[in-house]
DNA sequence: GATGAATGAGATTTCATTCAT
DNA sequence: CATGAATGAAATCTCATTCAT
């Protein structure tokens, strides 16, 4: 009896947890961590306003709660699109174009996420970019480490250059709006990102 | 003595509105927009807590008035660096070395521009859109259009070359602690700016 | 099977309600009536939060079970080591000394017993004073009493009397600490019982 | 202009936190700390809800503040009854007399103050210890130490007899009942204190 | 024009209690 | 009989805003 009846009741457990992040996700997207109100959080997700505290001990640790999932769902969905393509400058390309499909797909973890980066609040900012830690590793290593290797790109500084993708990444997201959709194509910044702004090489461009 | 202390009063007006923003921009950098204490303000300020709502009518009216300020600011400062150098190319480092200096001399500016820019508030957004018009012109048609007329850029699209460098620029300056200083510098950026991240063009880099 | 476990499982509710009744005291010594948390007795008891709801209607019932259950262990305790006294001497100082061990032994339950008799709940007040009925009984007849009776103290108002040592009693219980032990010792405070301030024993009493 | 708005508001602020203490008294008297309602407290003194975080930073706080407060009045009106009289032992019995007058007149404070004393807070029993520091001193030299060196009272420890006698003065107030008045009456504690419950003077103490 | 006491809506958080399993 | 997820009333505390001086 006690076991069958632990394992439903866990299940639940993660139900009501996951419904509650969801709902935190579109009220801290829409408002903001402070201008968030808790307890609409747990009235949209469909519980009393009390219910909330039962998985999460304060507004503060929910929003931490919340980063930490986006990071893990946003790593992985592009780590899974971009490590089964070979070349650097796929995997470049891919990045982009998966990044945006993300954004496109959770707009509101996206606006999450960007906020947490670049608001004013600093453990918000720490725990994102431990979150983003996968994504990180992925365009050093896998992406721009990668390109070196095979002598696609030039010698770069990687973390500079990951920092510079990751910029133009989340500059283009933010610019996102459900109705007008992205702003950036991949293709395009992908182009910018391997060949930059000068004509004058002799060479040419792109994709 | 009422008729000819106009003046005056009217530059102790002025002088007591810009102490007001100086110190809402402090309190909007550490606490953002919602967690901003307006009494704080008036008081950090050197005034008492009524004194702000002589100057402004509510604290979204400050924050709106604050982002103007800081657009112009923003926008002057580094016109003023641009425009005087000559090429393209030149202009475009100045750009960032003199958006980097902003930030650095400006950290509180700086940082209430960014989460106007990458946070969810819809009427902030607009407005420093508005406010950073001079400078989206700037990279437009001074640097980007003087380039591709220069034949120093490769064939743009000028509004998408304006969006990446702004995205560069905001995402470095976001970099910026001040405690550790910069994380990008300006000699680099520009660097994958002009060349991207291409190995195999037979040309090279610069700097 | 159901019918000759009746025994048994009344022994394990018994057993139930005491551990019950003893996380109570212990939280509600802590932290008083209202701050104290009744998931949280539940919880020390070792059970699950809901089980203090099988045995008490509700956190005001389980209190006033309490404060019967101190009362009756308080006058027992009590009176089980004065009445073998002989004389209404001795038996005032066993009085002392056996409360005070009882303070001892009991510290939550007689931090209990203080707050509901000093505190403002008037229902707990009133309970507390019925708990202690054959306190009052032991003080006024077999102590007091007894005393007037053999000559060994002076007509006094036995009522009156008896609330003098209780006040005494309890007075002298609040000022015990786990760490500092008791502050009086019984010997002394049997002492002033019986002789007062008082040094010139040629004249007497009063106004 | 400035000088005078200065002192007016000082005063309208001392007699808003006058009222606001009062009112306090009333429901921390009724409800005990944890039960008092702090919003209702405002609203009792004639305020709106907020007012009193202008005044007291939080509820423990007003409440150390009450303390304090009661402490000093307590002390004063007790102290100034009790020094005009001459002899250890008419200072013995305006002692008892006049701090059942306090009870009499100030129903609520001594409450409070008898809940501090004998509850479960450890800060609250600290901080109206040191608000009490006059009485003791008071007790322990106008009146034991005078009754010792005039030799009207036997040589004791004065220390143990200040919390024997305040022990008795605590006791006595908490029988009070705004309908039934005292129990004790001064004489009668007053006689118990001078001569103890002894009825053989020829013999004395013990042990 | 500056002041700061007062306001009261609103937010987070706690927790006694219920009840389906 | 024990459990613990869910409930929602209620409490403390914050703070933008008003306004009389």
């Amino acid at each position: 009896m006690a076991r069958l009846a632990t394992a439903e009741k866990e299940e639940i457990q993660n139900e009501t947890r996951t419904k509650l992040l969801e709902a935190a996700a579109t009220e801290f997207a829409s408002n903001g961590f402070t201008g968030a109100n808790i307890n609409q959080i747990s009235l949209a997700a469909g519980f009393a306003k009390g219910t909330i505290y039962n998985y999460f001990p304060s507004k503060r640790e929910l929003m931490l709660a919340l980063i930490d999932e986006i990071g893990t769902n946003h790593t992985n969905f592009i780590v899974q699109r971009v490590t089964p393509q070979v070349g650097a400058i796929d995997r470049t390309k891919t990045f982009f174009s998966a990044g945006f499909e993300f954004v496109e797909q959770f707009p509101e973890q996206a606006q999450v996420a960007i906020s947490a980066v670049y608001g004013f609040d600093l453990e918000f900012k720490e725990r994102i970019y431990q979150a983003y830690q996968g994504l990180f590793s992925l365009l050093i290593d896998d992406i721009i480490g990668l390109g070196i290797a095979t002598e696609d790109f030039r010698t770069e500084n990687a973390d500079t250059a990951a920092a510079l993708l990751m910029s133009l990444y989340l500059g283009g997201s933010s610019l996102y709006s459900p109705d007008g959709g992205i702003w950036f194509d991949a293709e395009r910044v992908t182009d910018f990102v391997m060949n930059g702004l000068r004509k004058s090489n002799g060479a040419k461009s792109e994709t």
